[in-house]
DNA sequence: AAGCAATGTAAAGGTTGTGTAAATTGCTTT
DNA sequence: AAAGCAATTTACACAACCTTTACATTGCTT
């Protein structure tokens, strides 16, 4: 995974670049806005990571022209917690944001959601077929069968169940579902998701008797063996 | 281990250092509120000891700038038991308290219990399998077996089963279970600790004979080997 | 043997998390 | 603009869970 670094402070650079790359990533590091996009716009990265002070072109600049042709998931890094910048960056198109000084364990965390959801969507667009116990999804055309009968998902849905088939036999928390089907955080009393399984539920019940989707109190869903 | 000093005095620092160090801990010592801050943001410690008298900045300021960035456990050194120093730092979110002049024992339990803390939760969300005698736990899914057979475990019972395994034909108080699993102190009067263990023996009765959780009077229970 | 503190446990009480119908919002299509 | 559909929020019921209460029992001490 290629992310690149866009942040004027050389020694917290060299820092995550060593750290980051401990963890299987390849680190290109930029220290001006202008050089940055440049370099963004030229090369395919994964994600870029952005800071918002930066001499030659701000990063809220940086984030504009980007998205104007690409859509890199960006992390913004932010100065101070100040709200504003929060808002005004996801407002861009940023993907996420952190705070400094932040945790270098949490910055990963961080990289590591949008990897595995770059990953998850990609496998979306493969044509493989994905089949458990009665449930088979086919991610190219997006179709659902449940025990050979078509159900007919929404895109949500067969995101969500698509997760749970590959992790099958897993917890999966509503946290994680959040971040990688929606792409964002669970909110406290966000009961969204709860609704998408309902409705799934509902459909596989149509043709499949026994409950798939097991609930695991306090801790998320999971997608039944056998 | 890696834990972090943050006191100005340096004899008792020094003590200390030797102390825990014989006891499997690496010590690193600041005297100075500043310093010690950049210490606690610069190196991922696993628990950070941390005096409210201090120069520099004092012990809150300390927290609350550390608590921005990182959620390293810290136990609060206060001088004179303070009620009011004890409530504040717990509100900025220290982990623990302890009033000088205090006893190295008592020290050295209050930051294993941390550090146990930290490995029990780290275990949790491994996938191992826990197996002892005819109970078999499997914390990624968190299914219980006993003797083969499928029990039904609450959260909180499958958590406080786990840590009777882990720490299998070792006595475990109330204490520790109290603040391992329910994440508080155990307080005068409070019976739902034999009230989550009078349940789990019910269900593990159900396919095993022979008595699994033996209690210890007036020391805790512990789950029997063979 | 009496007395006391610790423990076992059924039942009640209170809290939190989840299921789901229905209303609302937001977006796209017509 | 209206219609249509998906996603989300709201609202309420319900279930699961944790804790407390109350009383019975056990085991230790005197």
């Amino acid at each position: 995974m290629n992310v690149l670094l866009i942040d004027d402070d050389i020694e917290l650079s060299e820092l995550l670049t060593e750290y980051l790359s401990s963890h299987e990533f390849n680190i290109t590091a930029c220290h001006r806005g202008d050089t940055g996009l440049e370099q963004a716009l030229a090369q395919n990265y994964d994600v870029i990571l952005l800071d918002v002070m930066l001499p030659g072109l701000d990063g809220f600049e940086v984030l504009k022209q980007l998205r104007q042709s690409k859509l890199t998931p960006v992390i913004m890094l932010t100065a101070k917690g100040e709200d504003f910048d929060r808002i005004f960056g996801l407002e861009l198109g940023a993907d996420d944001y952190l705070a400094k000084p932040f945790n270098h364990r949490e910055l990963l965390a961080r990289v590591k959601a949008i990897t595995r959801r770059i990953e998850n969507i990609q496998q979306m667009h493969s044509n493989a077929i994905i089949e458990e116990n009665g449930i088979r999804l086919t991610p190219h055309t997006r179709e659902a069968f449940a025990a050979e009968q078509k159900i007919e998902l929404t895109g949500t849905e067969f995101e969500i169940l698509f997760l749970l088939l590959n992790n099958q036999g897993e917890i999966v928390s509503k946290e994680t579902i959040s971040e990688q089907v929606l792409g964002r955080k669970l909110a406290a009393f966000d009961r969204s998701i709860d609704m998408h399984v309902s409705n799934i539920r509902k459909k596989i019940a149509e043709h499949i008797e026994q409950e798939k989707i097991k609930t695991v109190r306090g801790a998320g869903y999971i997608l039944l063996g056998n």
